[in-house]
DNA sequence: AACTATTTATAAGA
DNA sequence: TTCTTATAAATAGTT
């Protein structure tokens, strides 16, 4: 176009073809640039140079990303559009039954009443109600099994002590055990009571596993406590 | 950039705009072609008119896909990607949020009560007696609000009968209608009492402002009668 | 990067 | 739209 007319075929000389690419991708994105502003429509040009380097022109009051929406949606094919578009309609979705839900339980903790008419707020009530018995009556169940389950243990300790205290008694009456060996292992015995003030429990530790012995009481102790 | 240069700028002719747009894409896309078999470049060209029609260009030997797949590849941030995937992180936090505030609806409704401990139940019982309060309350005011306008009605609707009894009473007692006119619009004498069957109310009218006594009697019964 | 002869693009008109 | 054409703009080859 100067100078002499060219084939418009690849250019061969390297240093050549790398001038030319820089001065015609000017021109290209002058071009878009004019037509632009001159005809009010918006351009997202591309290129990659047979070396792999990245060119781009967008026109300054779009992006490209939203010109690849744009061509998705035109288009039709929507690779990615559709579901993102999608995805935001799943979102705002979420977001206003997210808000319904905390509005709700508001309500059931006492707030926000205003938005109620007075038909909502006598079901609310009447719900509520009921709500209220069955957490109170799951509470209460709970209780008892765990008053249960202390009961049990409770037995088989005492249990076990009744046995051990058997053992130790057959033994002070035996005289072949008399007074052979005491010390060693063995402390001597003292009494660990409930202050429940039922059942006292002796607490004779005449076996080095104990280990069943120290759940009981103090769990125990605990529970008696959050019963009240 | 014939017959006269141009300014670039806006062309405000529509006609024209849309001649030059069309003129200036064929350009700009055979700049873009010889510039793609030159250089032995790809190039991508996606552009909009005014009216939002679509035209792209891109070179023989490449696809869009193609091009913007590498487009991304080589801004490695690519918008969609990462886009997509904050998306679809802030979904999945969603729906864990609206499980969590279903399941905390579920157990102030009675519901699901196996996941709690034992003290978090304590907590719930709690505070459901605490909202049951409230929302009685709430909905105590809201009858009694209404209690209150029907009472407001009912002494008005009392006030308009005592005012027509007065009226036909002073008319009868009054000589100068003594056995002129006692037929036409007027009815004989009747005691208008409350369908209660309570106190009954004489309209007995001493002084004519009586608007003072008009609160008493008849609208305690209506209320009364509203209450159960 | 600058220059410039020449080609190419295109604005306006038909 | 397309064609025409005078002229502006782009640019190939050179420096």
């Amino acid at each position: 176009m100067a100078r002499g007319k060219i084939q418009i075929k690849r250019i061969e000389n390297s240093t050549n073809r790398q001038v030319t690419y820089s001065k015609r991708r000017n021109g290209l994105f002058k071009k878009a640039n004019e037509l632009t502003v001159l005809c009010d429509a918006k351009v997202s040009i591309i290129m990659f140079s047979s070396t792999g380097k990245l060119h781009e022109f967008i026109s300054p009051a779009a992006t490209t990303k939203g010109m690849l929406d744009q061509y998705q949606r035109a288009l039709g094919v929507d690779i990615w559009t559709t579901h993102y578009e999608k995805m935001q309609d799943h979102l705002k979705k979420l977001k206003e039954i997210n808000r319904n839900l905390q509005k709700q339980i508001m309500q059931r903790m006492g707030e926000c009443l205003n938005d109620l008419e007075f038909e909502q707020m006598r079901a609310l009530d009447d719900e509520m109600d009921n709500a209220v018995r069955i957490i109170r009556e799951r509470k209460n169940q709970v209780i008892s099994n765990q008053i249960e389950r202390h009961k049990k243990k409770v037995r088989n300790v005492e249990e076990i002590h009744r046995n051990l205290l058997h053992a130790f008694q057959e033994r002070e009456e035996d005289p072949q055990y008399g007074l052979v060996d005491n010390g060693g292992d063995y402390e001597s015995p003292a009494v660990i009571g409930f202050p429940t003030g039922g059942s006292r429990i002796f607490a004779l530790r005449l076996q080095p596993n104990y280990h069943n012995l120290h759940s009981g009481t103090g769990s125990d102790l605990t529970t008696f406590h959050l019963l009240e």
